[in-house]
DNA sequence: CGATGCTTTGAACTATTTCAACCTTAGTGG
DNA sequence: CCACTAAGGTTGAAATAGTTCAAAGCATCG
């Protein structure tokens, strides 16, 4: 069940059994939701964590005069509110882009996996970390990039992500959100939305069409994007 | 020497006597670091991690073409790249924004904190969560608030997380940062950075001339900016 | 077939950048 | 002490980027 998120975690490190029956331990529960619906609202004091087995998910915080700011993406494999054990009270919530699956765990027994088992506590850390430095790498995209590049640099990300859980098929990927959802990612109206993506399109970077991305040259996206993908931390190595 | 870690971590949950002695003896080493230098490179692969005793720091990234994009500040008491200790490369730099001194602790001291200190653990990687949460409402403020709460975001943010470690003075702070580096922060051309600032100043929220920002009205600056600190998770608690 | 939700287009309006000065302050050497 | 300089702050005006409003096109579903 847990698979994506062992592809996820050994592609920075390795596992060994004892640790892989630990995580499965601690993951039992699963459930479904549909698409638009909140897997988590903000102002919740959660119990237990929930690791995306299957869809898309993002995290959003709705300002005071009703806009909606999306500030991270899941793709199957991540955790999308570990956090919540330590911080409590959930600042922001999470949405179901698509039809999700979802493993849940008890915060008492992450609690409890902090206290024995190092090693898996740090690879979760990273798992933390590295969402940290997509986030920044979102503000370096905001605020100093083309909006073209943005979305060039969004595209690339999520690439590689998706290849890690093995979610790519040769060049082109699954990817059903539709503009308005991308506009809220991006910080902008749907018109201006639509008119960055066709700019994507006009360059021949990529086709989308329907529920699906298509990279016709990945080097040259990547240049065009400024992508570099350090911040991903893909390598294996003892951490 | 490391009072603000303390103040920074005591304000979330408690420390025992032999936790703070832990923490006292993995920070050593200090180091001073003048204004406008690098206090690590991007790309470097650092074997020590830095606590901010004293100044203003930034995270930084550059651009192809480039720009520069601050993509988080940081005051006293808090890890600048405690998670460089698990990424291994910095996918970013960190500048000294005023005259900082740091304090060093090796990686295989951390390391062995997370073997043996559970809670310990548990309370740093907190900090790198609220970090995370900081990021986020960084993305918010950038794509969906006015320029002006942006700016009034960022001063509430400050404010609170400079009260925690004893930095506010009644209703101000010092605040070295000059309309160029704040520019960078918030994705702006000098220019208009400047305009924004006047804007502030223009309602009577704050005065900010020289080297410090005084809040006129607290309550109004925090409803213009749509603030709620909840993500700063400042209640004390078991974490 | 009609309804619904998402995408695309045009045009007017607003926000932001760029360029080019000028102003203010603090520090430096004579 | 004063003239000079450098760095940061402020201003105006033209050019570019992004939003808003309004409407039309295009699939999918019952």
């Amino acid at each position: 069940m847990i698979d994506a998120l062992l592809l996820n975690l050994e592609q920075r490190d390795t596992l060994d059994e004892r640790e892989k029956t630990k995580l499965r331990s601690l993951l039992t529960r699963d459930r479904r939701i549909a698409a638009q619906e909140d897997i988590v609202k903000e102002g919740d004091q959660p119990t237990t964590s929930c690791l995306l087995l299957e869809g898309f998910a993002a995290r959003y915080t709705i300002t005071g005069d009703g806009q909606r700011q999306l500030t991270s993406l899941h793709v199957p494999g991540e955790f999308i509110d570990l956090h919540a054990f330590m911080v409590k009270t959930m600042d922001h919530g999470i949405v179901a882009l698509s039809p999700c699956r979802i493993a849940i765990a008890e915060h008492s027994a992450l609690k409890e996996l902090t206290e024995t088992e190092p090693h898996l506590t740090r690879l979760l850390w990273l798992d933390s970390l590295v969402q940290s430095a997509i986030s920044r790498q979102w503000l370096v995209a905001m605020g100093r990039r083309t909006r073209a590049a943005h979305l060039a640099h969004i595209i690339c990300e999520l690439y590689l992500r998706l290849q890690v859980v093995k979610r790519v098929d040769a060049n082109s990927f699954h990817f059903p959100l539709s503009q308005m959802q991308m506009a809220d990612v991006m910080g902008l109206s749907l018109v201006h939305m639509n008119r960055v993506i066709q700019e994507l399109r006009g360059e021949e970077f990529l086709t989308w069409a329907k529920d699906r991305i298509t990279i016709i040259d990945w080097n040259r996206l990547q240049r065009f994007a400024g992508f570099d993908p350090t911040y991903l931390s893909l390598q294996r190595q003892p951490r």
